[in-house]
DNA sequence: GCAAATCTTTCGAATCGTTCTAATTTTCAT
DNA sequence: ATGAAAATTAGAACGATTCGAAAGATTTGC
């Protein structure tokens, strides 16, 4: 039998994070089990729930510290609220604003023509769309 | 001759807004000459600097309502900053996060395959493509 | 093993962009 | 002109996020 939470703890080393267990309690919330969508105070209320000590402060460094080393995608689709997405390969989003809820597209669904060239200096880091929903009345 | 900033005037009218002194100051600005994305700060020195008294709350209060009038979009692309766009056709962004700076996208430029079907009780609002950009070293 | 050096976490305060509030001023139809 | 309705204002309030300094861990050199 392996170690339970190995992976994450891997996970960690390999992105040069230290596993400490702060790290660990929001890495195996983040990246064990389905694909999620979540926000800094989401994880909070979550990781506080869990009967885990962690400030919110540290849930925000972490989150940005998971993003930077490429283990979680941030997702901008309303100023003011940023989203945090498990689902680190390419895909798209469904945000539905009145719900405030995001679903994933898979990157196939929405064939993309050529892009056009970036200008001069710069290089394209990332393409990303966002398919805007209302509800119907 | 016509009268100079008639246009403006009746751009507002249409929208059942009230040709007031600081939303035709702001009128002007946005809604005659060439395309361009602005923030709520930016816009709001450039109408201080160009000696008219507005107040940074009718300067959101102003964006809102043309957003809402449908004579700007409004495109988020950084989580706590909003850009306001006067190119209201459907097109796309590349987003320099580097710089911070917007630049517009033909719709034609970047063709999109069948978009997959909203989740039932939605519809689609809309599709918006965003490219980022990084300073290529 | 142990202590020094380094990295992390923490909490509260600070900051940012934005919205709200209540009072004043402007606009428009009469 | 007059009065009702709408708009503007300054500043307070707000929510999300970041900062800063101190306290707490972890690693490294010995």
């Amino acid at each position: 039998m392996t170690r339970p939470f190995q992976k994450v703890c891997e996970q960690l080393r390999d992105a040069g994070l230290r596993p400490t267990r702060q790290r660990m309690a929001l890495g195996k919330l983040l990246l064990e089990g389905a694909d999620r969508h979540v926000t800094a105070e989401q994880l909070h209320q979550e990781v506080i729930g869990a009967g885990m000590q962690v400030s919110l402060a540290t849930v925000y460094n972490t989150l940005n510290q998971f993003t930077g080393a490429g283990l979680l995608k941030e997702i901008v689709v309303e100023s003011g609220r940023s989203y945090f997405d498990t689902n680190i390969s390419a895909h798209h989003h469904f945000f539905c604003e009145s719900t405030g809820s995001l679903m994933d597209i898979d990157a196939e669904s929405i064939p993309l023509g050529t892009i056009p060239a970036p200008p001069p200096g710069t290089e394209i880091a990332g393409v990303e769309v966002i398919v805007r929903l209302r509800a119907t009345k």
